[in-house]
Parts: structure tokens; C-alpha cells; sequence
DNA sequence: GATAAAAAAAGCAATCGTGCCGGTTTTATT
DNA sequence: AATAAAACCGGCACGATTGCTTTTTTTATC
């Protein structure tokens, strides 16, 4: 996991990192030095990252804007991230682990069903998380280095969210068909409607009609 | 309504179109002069503005790469639409012009069921006018300027969709609550799954299941 | 055919983002 | 305390985009 995070985030020219990484073999542990810090200010930099990207859209984050929003110089941010691309494909990882993250959170909350699933997702669609995925999705269409970091998340998110599903909801084993279809309609359904919402495409008292029909669909297509 | 749309894709120092408004007081019909020839190079670059977004986005839609694409000069360009926004605004204008165009091509088929219509929506959604469609909406939530032209443009959308549908289908308007309901879901659904293909977001093989799944809830939901 | 207007092209200055570099301060280790 | 390696900062030059202005060419009307 930690490493994860070393390798998604880390810079070509990491220091801090290497160290770790060596010390994971020649002797037991030594997590702390100032590598702890590189390592917060690189969070920093993709935090900062992703409020700009919901405050300003992707066309308009950039490298300055980052920086001030960040609190830091650019010339320190380049010794974090060797490109403004970097930082993004950074960025595009970390969002996934959060959405990651809050999925996991949701899932502990001890009373599983299907109503409060659909409710914590749609929960979710409407944090700067997901805007902010939204907008470096939408980039990497046409970004060729963006859509080959994407690609792996894509692949992660939906494998994560179906084991997930089942885990929950084990009986679903059963007939996988339909648990696939149901994932399909609440993902791409809900993830419509947040979208349209960002930009007046949906009427607001559409929203809980919705939701309340997918609930009544997904437990139809449970098996009993 | 009109004059909405004349505004919004209008150059400030227009001549022949001055000259068409005008005449349609004073004079029965002037309908042809090089004023035609100025609406068809306006039509042209706002072509060419939308094969850029759907080639290059919008964050590397430039100026010169539009009117490279249209064939020609940045000077000439600059003599139909003041600015690079206003190129912007006018093509999204234009752009829904296009949807609203292809749903009536798609409601003159004489066998208006449920299946036929999800199915024309959905090949619609993956046509590059949607693509463009996408991007720009995407711009438009961090863009002002952009979102002031979206907003109406939503609106219509919205009520030719609801009075086509309505049209097709009176005997819905028995209950309207169910009727909403139905459109929200399809274009919702079919939205976000149009989305999340451009990225490797839905696996291929669920999206058949999905459109199917559909067209059943709809008939379930149509009164009878 | 002459003339005026519009369309198209070409050129210009200013701005902005990017990547990189040298220099400075902080931090950790001996 | 000394030293080395980081984290960090400021500035530089290049390239690209933008909006505007001037010039040329086309087109329509008298």
C-alpha cells in the first residue's frame, strides 16, 4: 500500500524513496526521516492539484496556479513532480485510491443494503472527488499518456467495486449475469445524473425518483 | 428564442446578416448575396471547431488548430467570430441544433416503439456531435461565459425532447410523474455509459444487457 | 467597367505556460 | 559542529496562443 503510494507519486529524481525502498532489505524499518516530508508535500501538491481542477477545469490548472494553490514555489514543485503531466497522472492515481477509500468506508457501515449502497454511491458522485476524476477522464480522451495511466484505475475501480458488491452481498454469486447488469445500471445511471447535474442537465426533483426507482430495480434483480 | 440563437452565433461586426434582418421589415425577401457565402465560412469553421474537439478536446482546441482545420486563415477567422469564445459559444449553439435535428430524422421513422426510439438515442450518444457536445458542457462548469450559453440551450433541449416524446407517445401524458421518470432514466443511463465508453469506463459486452434492461423499464413504466 | 464593401490573408505585440537552471535554506547524519 | 543531501526558491529563455491591425483579394452593385 505505502509503496504503492512511493511509486504512483514519487518523482524520477526521489531520494527519500530510494532509501526506504533499500532499507526494506538491509535493515528492518526506517520509516522516518525527511523522506515523511517529501512525501506530505507531494500530497500537498496533488491536493492542491485537485482543487484546481474543481475550481478551474482541467484546461485552465496550471503549473502556477498549482503552486500558489499549494503554497509552495513552482521550482519546489518541479522537484516533486519532474512535469506538469506527472503531477496530473499523480493526481488521476491518488483520485482513485480515494474513491477507493470512501467505497471501503461506506461498505463498513454495518447495515448492508441495497438502499444505503445506492445512497453512500450517489453520496460520492457529489464530492470534488469525482469532479475532479471526471475532469482528467474526460482530458484523457484525448491524452495519450493520460489514458495509459487511466486505463489501469479503470481496470482496478471496477475490479475492487465487484468484489466489493459481492462481498456484501454474497448471494448475488448465484447468477452473475444479472449482478453484472446491476453494477452497469447503478454505475453508469448515477454517474449520468451527477454529471448532467454539474452543468443544470437534470432537474432536481427528477434526482430522488431516480434513485428510488434504481433501489427498487437492483432488488429486483437480486436473486432470492 | 430566435433572437437568442442569432446572438449567441453572430459575429458583433456581421454585415450581411444585418442586412437579412433588416430586409425582412423593408423588403419581402433578399435572401442571397455573399451574405451566403459569409453563413457557409461560419458554418464551416464551426465544423471545423467541432472535429477539433472531438480530436484534440477542448483544453488543446486552439485558434489556429480550428482554422488550419477549416482551411483557413487565423485573420479570416478572426473576421467571423471576434474571439476564440465566441467561436466556442456559437458552436455550442450549433451543436444542439444537431441533436435536436437528429431526434426529428429519428421520430419521422414511421414505427415509433419504445426499442426503436432507445436505440436511435443511443447511436446519437455515440456520434461526434455528442463527443463535442460532452466537452464543451465539461468547459462550460468552470467557464461562465461558456455555462450562460449552455444554460438555455439545456432548457430547449429539454422541452423539444419532453414535447417529442409526448408526441410520440400521448398516451403518457395519463401520468406524467411516471413519464419524467422514464425520460430521466434514459437519458441518464444512456448518457453516463456513452461517457464511460470513450474511456474503457464500461465493459462492451454489459452495454447490450443494459439497453435491453432499459427498454423493458420503459414499457413497464408506459401506462397502458 | 468602376467603385465600394466585405471576405480573406498576413503580420505584430503582448501575454502566459512550460521546462530547466543556479543558488539558498533546511534537515539529518557523523 | 561539519558536511552532505535533501527541500525549496527565484529567474531565465523558449514556444505557443491570443487579439488586434493592416493589407490584399474577391464580390456585388451602380
Amino acid at each position: 500500500m505505502a509503496r504503492d503510494a512511493a511509486i504512483a507519486a514519487t518523482p524520477v529524481k526521489r531520494s527519500g524513496a530510494d532509501r526506504v525502498k533499500d532499507g526494506v532489505e538491509d535493515d528492518r524499518a526506517e520509516p522516518t526521516l525527511q523522506a515523511v516530508k517529501s512525501a506530505k508535500t507531494r500530497a500537498r501538491l496533488i491536493d492542491a492539484t485537485i482543487r484546481c481542477l474543481v475550481k478551474h477545469g482541467y484546461s485552465k490548472t496550471t503549473t502556477p496556479k498549482v503552486a500558489l494553490e499549494a503554497g509552495l514555489s513552482r521550482g519546489a514543485m518541479l522537484h516533486h513532480f519532474d512535469s506538469g503531466r506527472q503531477l496530473m497522472q499523480a493526481t488521476l492515481v491518488e483520485l482513485n485510491k480515494k474513491r477507493l477509500r470512501a467505497f471501503r468506508r461506506a461498505a463498513e457501515t454495518k447495515d448492508h443494503n441495497v438502499r444505503t449502497l445506492v445512497r453512500a454511491y450517489w453520496a460520492q458522485l457529489l464530492r470534488p472527488t469525482f469532479i475532479a476524476f471526471h475532469e482528467l477522464a474526460t482530458a484523457a480522451r484525448t491524452d495519450k499518456e493520460l489514458a495509459e495511466t487511466l486505463d489501469p484505475v479503470r481496470v482496478e475501480f471496477r475490479e475492487r467495486w465487484h468484489e466489493l458488491a459481492i462481498e456484501l452481498f454474497p448471494e448475488w454469486r448465484q447468477d452473475l449475469r444479472r449482478f453484472d447488469l446491476s453494477l452497469a445500471l447503478c454505475q453508469n445511471l448515477l454517474e449520468g445524473m451527477a454529471l448532467n447535474r454539474l452543468t443544470n442537465g437534470v432537474e432536481e426533483r427528477d434526482i430522488e425518483a431516480v434513485l428510488v426507482h434504481l433501489e427498487q430495480q437492483i432488488l429486483e434483480l437480486r436473486p432470492t
